[in-house]
RNA sequence: CGGGAUGUAGCGCAGCCCGGUAGCGCGCUUCGUUCGGGACGAAGAGGCCGCAAGUUCGAAUCUUGUCAUCCCGACCA
């Protein structure tokens, strides 16, 4: 068997795209930069799908869908917007095939080009704006709480799998409200939300920010973001959540009447998490031996696996674990009985260690005398032995155990390889060897952009809930009243 | 788009300099022995050597062209 996964050690790149292979989550397809993903990933991604759903649905807010595609001239209505993306779009020129005339095969038909191209969305606000102008006259038409599932296509130069890819999987929420206070507080929500979910679902603990002018989105006046660190110590945005003004109104022309009977241009906010939390959860926590999953997201929370040599054993000990599964679904617990005739145990121990399972049973012929079963835990790799009686409390509080202990487990991390430096020299030292660095940032794009020359590491936020401090920026030399973080980035 | 490289079995690669019936490892199939941590042995199946032209009695190998992909830069959720 030649399953060897490289070490975070020797090369945590490899080490990453090997995980996405062998936890068969996902592939590279024959369009180039676009994934294949496959059932197990696709399974965690409905795992995360289903939580997000749930929260926003909590926070009022209802699905919609909007076209994949969007006329060119939408874009170019948001001056900022279009120059944030059109170095990444693909673009609908013809609707028509035919036979190549003067060979094999098939051609474009040079007849069917369109009167006007059509993009294929890489973001909704335009189309979705557009939208928004017929439904928004009044005040009462107010607040407008809408969110898609969708899937966009931003053409990038080079792609990893769900850290970038060409085409991927999001979800944006697109909510319309009659002041600046109350978009404001609806985008300060989301990102709350995206924390949350993060933290409690995914066990990746997140750093609340904001971005710098430099770094907000293509159109927003203000970008709110959520920052994990993977385990090379670089920085992984995780979500945003944008307060968009009145720039997509004005754009769009989209205005209603207040109570004072006096016309106004419609708030905003947009707000998306993607696929890419995909990878933000294979590299918090997997090890050398595979993926490693927080039981609240893994599609299998207990995988049983049976021992035996001869029929009679067979038998029994099948019976045995079948006896353990419903009991354990009893339970409400996500159970895989393994029950493959093809494969051996130490196959399928291997095998289900790769894919994260968080807890497995193996029970053979002495467990079944003896009334026991081997429980092996993923995150510690640590095995038991226990009475299968008590199997069903024990399986509980170790699933829960093992969603915290990821999670103390990733924040220890963050901790440790964030550092407050007030040097220059302590700040190249910090951002070179991979970590957040903690600094004193005196406010312009200037000395921002100066810095990633320098370091090629870039500003990831300015953090929330954080004190005021007086202080200079060690780059500059120039005053400053903060600190913010930061990194190298994914 | 600048710099570098690679296209040979499902995957990873050797063969190419020095032309002569296409090879290795993994995976796959069958049989036997195995089965509490990725089993072992034996026998098999699987190829338009990226594509096209040229040189040659003969091309995976030499020449020219072409297409594609990857890596390093610039750009990015």
């Amino acid at each position: 068997m030649a399953k060897e996964i490289t070490t975070r050690q020797e090369d945590y790149s490899r080490w990453y795209t090997d995980i996405v292979n062998k936890a068969e989550l996902a592939e590279n397809s024959a369009v180039r930069g676009c994934m294949v993903i496959k059932p197990y990933g696709y399974a965690i991604w409905e795992f995360m799908q289903e939580a997000l759903d749930k929260m926003f649905k909590a926070t009022g807010h209802v699905n919609a869908y909007f076209p994949l595609f969007i006329p060119k001239s939408f874009f170019s209505k948001e001056a900022s917007h279009v120059e944030g993306f059109a170095k990444e779009c693909a673009v609908v020129t013809h609707y028509r095939l035919m036979k190549n005339p003067e060979g094999p095969g098939i051609v474009v038909d040079p007849e069917a080009k369109l009167e006007e191209e059509l993009i294929v969305r890489p973001t909704s606000e335009t189309i979705i704006w557009d939208t928004y102008r017929n439904w928004i006259k009044s005040y009462r038409d107010l607040p407008i709480l809408c969110n898609q599932w969708a899937n966009v296509v931003r053409w990038e130069m080079r792609t990893r799998l769900f850290l970038r890819t060409a085409e991927f999987l999001w979800q944006e929420g697109h909510t319309a409200h009659a002041t600046r206070e109350e978009a404001m507080a609806e985008a300060e929500k989301m990102l709350g939300v995206y924390a949350d979910f993060a933290e409690k679902y995914m066990a990746v603990p997140v750093i609340r920010g904001i971005k710098s002018a430099n770094e907000r989105f293509a159109g927003a006046v203000e970008t709110f973001c959520i920052e994990a660190m993977m385990q090379d110590g670089k920085a992984l945005q995780a979500g945003t959540s944008h307060f968009l003004g009145q720039n997509f109104a004005k754009a769009f022309d989209v205005k209603f009447l207040n109570k004072e009977n006096k016309l106004e241009y419609v708030w905003a906010t947009s707000w998306g998490v993607s696929t890419r939390l995909m990878g933000a959860l294979i590299m918090a926590h997997s090890d050398d031996n595979g993926l490693v999953l927080p039981p609240k997201v893994a599609p299998i929370e207990v995988v049983i696996v049976p021992i035996y040599k001869t029929d009679d054993q067979q038998q029994n000990v099948l019976d045995y674990c079948a006896k353990m599964k419903e009991r354990l679904e009893a339970k409400g617990l996500r159970v895989k009985f393994d029950d493959r005739d093809t494969q051996k145990p130490g196959f399928k121990f291997a095998e289900w260690e790769m894919k994260g399972v968080p807890v497995r049973l193996a029970a053979g012929p002495r467990d079944v005398e003896n009334g026991t079963v081997e429980i092996a835990r993923r995150d510690t790799l640590t095995k038991q032995v226990i009475s299968e009686q008590e199997m069903e409390e024990h399986i509980i509080g170790l699933l829960d155990d093992i969603q915290n202990s990821l999670y103390n487990r990733a924040l220890e991390y963050r901790k440790a390889n964030t550092h407050r430096v007030d040097t220059w020299d302590e700040f190249k030292n910090v951002v070179e060897n991979g970590g957040f660095a903690y600094a004193h940032w005196d406010g312009t794009t200037e000395t921002e952009l100066a810095i990633k020359e320098a370091t090629k590491a870039t500003l990831r936020c300015i953090p929330l809930d954080d004190d005021l401090e007086d202080g200079t920026d060690p780059f500059s030399g120039k005053p400053s009243k903060r600190r913010v973080i930061f990194a190298k980035a994914y």
